[in-house]
DNA sequence: GGACCATACCGCCATC
DNA sequence: AGGATGGCGGTATGGT
């Protein structure tokens, strides 16, 4: 970990204060419960003087752009207004930050200043479900993926609508300092350390909230026997449902095939186990109902590009620092 | 990393 | 007519 790791929220007028929100509350609280340094954390202003956010609330940075050549993460919460191109000065700001190696993250609507600043094209990026589609209009080259809570490439990270930003920024801690310490502060916030699942489950939970209850038993049903030989033929039974229509209502309801779900549940679980266990790699694929250890290995590395051995090291609940 | 087999996925169409 | 369902089969993906 660099340090310190100066963290730089942009506000602009029109600035979103729920997402901005977030960000001063992950970043920019003190917390002396964690006893390593804490990020330094600064707000700078898109334009002169004090900036109208929503709800009517004034927000007066200390600065101006001029932070974000400094800043090791530079956060965009939100944008102002999907159609609007925001303006040079920002863009160039941020693609020299990230020419320089910054890490790039946006909530909500912010993918699209990241996304007219160039940085997204070839890259995986989210955004709330309302823009996913305008965002991949947009943008062609942009791989838009509308049903997860966010999307980690490394250097630019995007997160889902309004509140994921907050699965993003606890995921970044953990990134940063580790488990334990990202489970600190989303027990101070008081939110779940770790969301699963996509947005798609809560648009159509909200939606429709009771055509899910059927199918979310089932997903629970599935989530509590990972280790389970579980066929899609098998759960389509259990649903009562022929195969393709469980298969749809899969999709509608989740977001994804039921398969792929289950493969990122049994991948979930074995790094919990990772994390809090010293089970063997090829005990915690037995447990997870992953077959084999080296089918563990293959999709663990294919989602979170590291070996279980190698998050082990890094997560472990003991040492939880490492260099970003 | 690639080859082989099994299964999962999904478009298409008929049916309820 | 129109929406939901289920079967079929070609292709993609996964597991060994």
């Amino acid at each position: 970990m660099l340090s310190p790791h100066r963290v730089v929220a942009v506000a602009y007028q029109g600035l979103c204060t729920f997402e901005f929100g977030i960000v001063v509350e992950v970043f920019g609280l003190p917390r002396p419960e964690v006893t390593v340094p804490w990020y330094r954390f600064k707000v700078c202003s898109l334009e002169a003087g004090p900036v109208r956010a929503t709800g009517g609330v004034t927000v007066q940075a200390v600065g101006g752009l001029n932070a974000v050549r400094r800043a090791h993460t530079i956060v965009i919460p939100g944008w102002r207004d999907a159609d609007e191109r925001p303006p040079d000065v920002l863009l160039d700001a941020l693609r020299r930050a990230h020419r320089r190696g910054a890490r790039i993250v946006s909530i909500c609507s912010g993918v699209f200043v990241l996304a007219a600043a160039g940085l997204l094209d070839g890259k995986r990026a989210t955004t709330h479900w309302r823009y996913a589609e305008r965002l991949a209009a947009r943008f062609p080259r942009i791989r838009v993926e509308p049903d997860v809570l966010y999307v980690d490439e490394g250097q630019v990270l995007t997160s889902a609508g309004s509140a994921a930003g907050m699965d993003l920024c606890l995921h970044i801690v953990r990134s940063d300092y580790g488990a334990e310490i990202a489970n600190q502060v989303a027990k101070r916030l008081v939110v779940p350390p770790h969301r699963e699942g996509g947005q798609a489950q809560y648009v159509s939970a909200s939606v429709h909230a009771d055509a899910t209850r059927g199918l979310a038993r089932l997903l629970e049903w599935m989530h509590g026997g990972l280790h389970r030989n579980l066929t899609v033929e098998a759960l389509a039974r259990h649903a009562r449902m022929s195969r393709r229509s469980f298969a749809r209502r899969f999709r509608a309801e989740t977001g994804t095939t039921p398969h792929r779900w289950l493969t990122h549940q049994r991948l979930l679980a074995a790094q919990r186990r990772l994390e809090s266990t010293d089970e063997s790699v090829d005990e915690i694929a037995e447990h997870v109902g992953m077959q084999t250890a080296a089918t563990l290995r293959h999709h663990f590395r294919a989602s979170f590009r590291t070996s279980p051995t190698a998050y082990r090291r890094r997560f472990t609940t003991r040492s939880t620092q490492r260099s970003p």
